[in-house]
DNA sequence: AATTTACTCAACCGCCGACCA
DNA sequence: ATGGTCGGCGGTTGAGTAAAT
């Protein structure tokens, strides 16, 4: 895919101070495209089925906490993720609503980690696609709560009522807001370890050598995750790169 | 070959919190 | 204390492309 060709817009009125060196995007805008696009860490292709797993994991614990599920998976960013999920999801709801409907045809997916997606009880017993009020993918995870973050992933909830109706106890097991945070505490030091060495045949990148500043910081959020020793290469190109800057 | 459908994914949107003057 | 700026996040959109008809 080329290079993007939606209109740019200058997010917040722009009152970003790249319009006045003659940029068309806004600081924000430069960041998300470098963090998502440009970056030379980042994987390119399909999801391993390794990653797949991870995701399928991670999200039934954490939901759609994107941003941490995507530490967890270096080379891949959180809306990389997103994007998989949701088309997975859509995929599935699809495939459920066909197994549901009168004419029976079994369609089965020959994804290797869509079978373990569809045989994994969180999200197999997610509800979408059949209810406008919540996302068709938003599911899994402490989704009782919904919470919000903020930096150094201070993170504070939102009870919506729609969740607390619905869950009495019941499905997530919580039975208190005690409960969720002793959960999440629990969760914040789970041990999963990042998804490693699916390309490790693959020599290293030059760009990779030229670890400077944040290279490898990208993916050493808060202190909490270090690849250091074990330090991956991605097989990211020079020829890959100069592709993404130029196209 | 033309058209339709399904899928991918970069980018946008809006919100929130941190930071700073 | 306050208001402006910016970074970061999750949710969403829509252009481009591949596959199917």
């Amino acid at each position: 895919m080329g290079f993007h060709s939606k209109s740019f817009r200058f997010e917040g009125g722009g009152r970003y101070k790249n319009e006045n060196i003659g940029l068309k995007r806004s600081g924000k805008s430069c960041r998300l495209r470098w963090v998502n696009y440009l970056h030379p860490g980042l994987k390119r292709g399909k999801m391993t089925p390794q990653e797949e797993h991870l995701i399928v994991e991670l999200h039934s614990k954490w939901g759609n906490r994107w941003s941490r599920i995507a530490r967890k998976l270096p080379g891949r960013t959180d809306n990389e993720i997103k994007n998989y999920w949701r088309t997975h999801m859509r995929k599935q709801a699809q495939e459920k609503k066909r197994a549901l409907s009168p004419s029976p045809s079994p369609s089965v997916s020959n994804s290797s980690a869509y079978s373990s997606i569809t045989s994994n009880p969180t999200v197999d017993s997610m509800p979408m696609m059949e209810t406008k009020e919540r996302s068709f993918y938003d599911t899994g995870g402490l989704e009782m709560v919904t919470l919000t973050k903020g930096k150094g992933d201070n993170y504070k909830t939102n009870c919506s009522a729609t969740s607390l109706n619905s869950t009495s106890e019941g499905q997530d097991g919580y039975n208190s807001m005690d409960e969720i945070w002793q959960d999440m505490d629990l969760l914040e030091d789970d041990g999963i370890k990042p998804v490693f060495g699916t390309y490790s045949e693959i020599a290293p990148s030059p760009i990779w050598d030229i670890r400077d500043y944040s290279l490898n910081a990208l993916w050493m959020i808060d202190g909490e995750e270090e690849i250091g020793s074990n330090m991956f290469f991605f097989p990211t190109t020079s020829e890959q790169f100069r592709t993404r800057l130029t196209s």
